[in-house]
DNA sequence: GGACAGAGTTGAACGTGTTCAAAAGAGAGC
DNA sequence: GCTCTCTTTTGAACACGTTCAACTCTGTCC
């Protein structure tokens, strides 16, 4: 739990966020600004943020405190929480930068692979791989999954987002396989294998086997259980239990807004 | 994340733990101990944990320092952490109260109920209702779902003494249902219906909507789902499946120690 | 009674995440 | 140049969780 005052309190978040998307037009109009931030704050940003990734795999996650790494980045402790609103908020900045990295090599292999199993080891094959540098860290580091604040944690409302960018992935498995599934299921198919994405990716925080060989194997086990499911989910049989469990979903999502309107 | 020095280290945890179990044989042989405990120190650990509740409920999870804990009870900060090895470690001492308090009332109530769906209801509802004084304060609270060195994790290797004790409910629901279920599966479901019930329990803790209506409808629609699981997985046709599951399962107890033997 | 040992207790001290009033920098309008 | 405004930066200060050397208490053995 947190250290500093205000611990549990869920206040609406400061300091500037998001980095993820396309980062087109830059200098624009006066002053030279990226949505809201300067050329030179963005810049300081960036190297607080490569500070702290630096620090973490030079001298491990209890070195990584907010002094350090605003030491290392050559700006004060304040300045680090101008840039980002509590260390979490670095810690999220950091994730969606291993978002992107992985982005970037898991498209290729679900194109090349062959068939939804294929498809779906290549993408958790090269999320592992991504992953792996910081495995040490991942516990300290992705103690926010269970956070309810925290974008990481598959039920937040402020998940929305990052869940949406990332269950992009998972339509390119569902959608280039040719899976022979009802429709209706199909649609919810890419969330449901986010979900497991995120619960593979909890249980690999844990693993300490060597190459983290049981993860990999939970990976190859429970594709084939999930293929399997897709498969089965087809039969006329299955429709009562299909239907429920698309209800459910749908009214997850429909219930899924802060209860405003009284 | 802690303050403190040495965060993420999984050092052995010091400090006295436990109370659980039946609290019988008191004052035995010299000196008036239970379990390498003196009456005196265990009066006051039971003082420091109930000024860490009522600290809670008075005045709200912020104002529950160890500092205010220690003043509450009469005892220095030091004190507290002789009796608890960290926060952490009071909050799990909580929980395992919750857990105890519960248990009084879910077993009647699952004795009652009959069938399979409404003894696994009679056990869920108590249980919210158990939890429910607390929900404000259950994302603070319960943030180390997701942390691997915590007992509540449901991956975490010092889960299993937590979890064995909690799956004993589940065992009667199984039990006491005379459920059509393949013996294997059989043997298996109350662990799998024991993690189960911590994803409710972490949808729970999100759950803002009044009387926690979105967590009691969820609850109806997954037991549903998981009662017509449980009938389908009957079938001739489920074997494959059904048994790609529970090889799963028995893999992941296999290989669930740690990777000390070269 | 006195010495011993171990359980229980203390409170100052450490390093942490975080805040905030104030200062510095940078462009716009005159 | 000067002022005004907004962004960016600073560093001391705060409350927190946690540690630890020193102290007191309590029962035991002679």
């Amino acid at each position: 739990m947190t250290g500093g005052a205000g611990d549990a309190d869920p206040r609406p978040r400061a300091g500037l966020r998001g980095e993820a998307a396309g980062a087109g037009a830059r200098t624009r109009g006066a002053g030279a600004r990226t949505r809201g931030r300067t050329a030179k704050a963005e810049a300081t940003r960036a190297r607080i943020l490569d500070a702290a990734v630096e620090l973490l795999r030079e001298e491990g996650y209890p070195a990584m405190t907010m002094r350090a790494i605003a030491e290392r980045a050559g700006v004060s402790t304040g300045n680090a929480y101008y840039h980002f609103a509590s260390k979490d908020d670095l810690v999220q900045a950091f994730y969606m930068r291993t978002h992107e990295e992985h982005l970037v090599v898991a498209q290729p292999a679900i194109a090349t692979a062959r068939g939804f199993e294929a498809k779906l080891a290549a993408l958790m094959d090269t999320k592992l791989e991504t992953l792996e540098p910081y495995h040490a860290f991942a516990g300290a580091l992705f103690q926010s999954v269970a956070d309810p604040n925290s974008p990481l944690n598959p039920f937040s409302e402020a998940s929305r987002p990052v869940r949406a960018e990332a269950t992009r992935l998972f339509e390119d498995v569902v959608a280039g396989a040719r899976l022979k599934v009802p429709k209706d299921l199909a649609a919810e198919l890419p969330e449901l294998l986010w979900t497991w994405h995120m619960g593979i990716v909890m249980y690999w925080v844990h693993d300490a086997s060597p190459g983290r060989r049981r993860t990999r194997k939970l990976v190859a086990s429970s594709i084939a259980i999930i293929s399997k499911l897709v498969t089965v989910s087809s039969l006329p049989l299955m429709k009562p239990l299909r239907r429920s469990v698309l209800d459910l979903l749908r009214d997850l999502r429909v219930e899924d807004e802060p209860d405003t309107a009284a």
